[in-house]
DNA sequence: GAGCTTGTTCGACATTTGTCGAACAACGGT
DNA sequence: ACCGTTGTTCGACAAATGTCGAACAAGCTC
């Protein structure tokens, strides 16, 4: 079956914020923007292979993430370029380590 | 008792992101954005005194808004500079109603 | 093909969350 | 002092959510 990889215009602000807003989600999504794309095994944040699954696909189905198989393995992707585009700001804005006090 | 309006800073950003994550929230905090400072009775979405109350406090405990008690009437702000000097980009990303695509 | 690796899916479960009505509290006007 | 207005707080409840172990699926290697 595919994926499931949405356009990112069809899916609301509140599901892609509700899928940030979850704090081994953000740190996959910190680990995908400054590694680039990333075996999902490589994402061991100390939670089960069945949650970090179910978390990839929260993030995959908020149109924040792309999915690549290849092998036994499968590779996963930030939407960068279409995230800037929608939600100019958004993810520099939640990936920054400590933001300036 | 205090409004309990916590630092910014101290808030985490899963806490800011789970409280823009709700379409009644959102719509408050747009409504916020529009109108300015503006009395809790005039945010009127559809639900019931009390879900209204809940949802401004979860605003609030995020660092999102401020409450200025007046007579019976409770008037609320967005915290924008504040937030815009923390998350720049955030509110602009989210608030705005349908962004290009 | 047997076995290992890598992920997903399937219940199950506890916690959190959004919602409401009702009760309560504070203030203002008559 | 009473009453109406405005909000908050208190259960209660249903739905969503994060978590796990176990079972399953797909692919690679020997």
């Amino acid at each position: 079956m595919e994926p499931h990889e949405p356009d990112l215009t069809a899916v609301p602000v509140t599901a892609v914020l509700a899928a940030l807003a979850d704090e081994v989600r953000l740190q996959i999504v910190r680990a995908l923007a400054e590694g680039g794309e990333t075996a999902c095994g490589t994402l061991d944040f100390g939670v089960s292979k069945a949650t970090r699954s179910h978390h990839l696909r929260v993030l995959r189905e908020a149109g924040l993430t792309r999915t690549r198989a290849a092998g036994t393995s499968r590779y996963v992707r930030l939407r960068r370029d279409e995230l800037e585009k929608i939600y100019p700001g958004l993810l520099d804005a939640v990936l920054t380590p400590r933001p300036p006090a």
